[in-house]
DNA sequence: CCTATAGCCTGACGGC
DNA sequence: TGCCGTCAGGCTATAG
């Protein structure tokens, strides 16, 4: 579930529930995910501050207490966020449960534990550190900027856009959606593209991450998107075509032989 | 410099 | 029914 629309709705799911509630308990369910930080001290930092506000950078989510630090989420292939109004409530692979004050809680679920929780500082920082590139999401990344980090890559247009240094927040399933819908070959070399491709990518990007984000990324209300259309032939959205499936840097990528060349 | 690959972790699914 | 291999919307370290 875990690209960056996934990560805007649950950023909005805390923004819209958790904002200036106490922490009341911290239950710290799998030691395995914390990154940089022990068990006590994030207890410690967590328990008893507020959530004050979110920021959200690529596939990270940063939710910011009152104590100024800030609870940093990664949700790896199968992680999410659920808050539940009381007490009662609960998910399968529970990692990180927040008890706030009034009972009610937010759950973070990861159940093949690649993601990470991690506390830090300061997010720009964070985001320096790890190198991550631009935030593609609404109009925070211009199309010259777009344009200049791609091109000059050897690779597949796909590996590019995948690539978190370059550009943060896609990931395979939406690569695919972009690709489809600028009409380009997941397997075409960036170095065969001309510019006017990738504003047309950079276009059909910024339209694909607006659209999933309102459609709260819920594979449910996108059944015109590709993503539901994965594996057993599956029909393109666009002309009905068999949708094909290829292997690109070990990740599976789908496209229709039709509207991508 | 850059790209492609195996490995991490767990569970669901299909074939035998 | 049970077992086994494969695959899954991520990322990292390592080999080429």
């Amino acid at each position: 579930m875990p690209e960056l629309p996934d990560v805007e709705v649950f950023r909005l799911l805390v923004e819209k529930n958790c904002l200036k509630r106490t922490i009341a308990k911290v239950q710290l369910n799998d030691l395995s995910m914390l990154k940089e930080i022990q068990p006590k001290e994030l207890d410690s930092q967590l328990s008893g501050s507020s959530i004050k506000e979110t920021k959200r950078h690529g596939k990270h989510l940063f939710i910011g207490l009152d104590t100024s630090k800030w609870l940093e989420l990664h949700f790896g292939m199968t992680g999410f966020l659920q808050f539940f109004p009381d007490s009662q409530g609960d998910t399968q692979h529970d990692r990180l449960r927040l008890d706030f004050k009034d009972s009610s809680h937010l759950v973070y679920d990861c159940q093949r534990k690649l993601g990470e929780i991690g506390l830090v500082q300061d997010p720009e920082r964070f985001i320096q550190d790890r190198g991550l590139g631009p935030d593609p999401y609404q109009a925070s990344l211009e199309q010259d900027r777009f344009v200049n980090l791609i091109s000059g890559r050897r690779g597949s247009i796909k590996s590019a856009l995948m690539n978190q240094t370059l550009l943060s927040g896609l990931g395979n399933i939406y690569t695919d959606e972009v690709l489809l819908v600028a009409g380009i070959h997941p397997k075409t070399k960036v170095k065969s593209l001309r510019r006017q491709d990738l504003i047309m990518i950079y276009k059909a990007m910024q339209q694909v991450l607006v659209e999933a984000v309102k459609r709260e990324a819920d594979p449910q209300k996108m059944s015109d998107f590709l993503l539901s259309q994965r594996g057993k032939g599956g029909l393109c959205p666009h002309c009905r075509s068999t949708v094909e499936k290829v292997t690109i840097s070990g990740r599976s990528a789908y496209f229709c032989p039709r509207c991508q060349r």
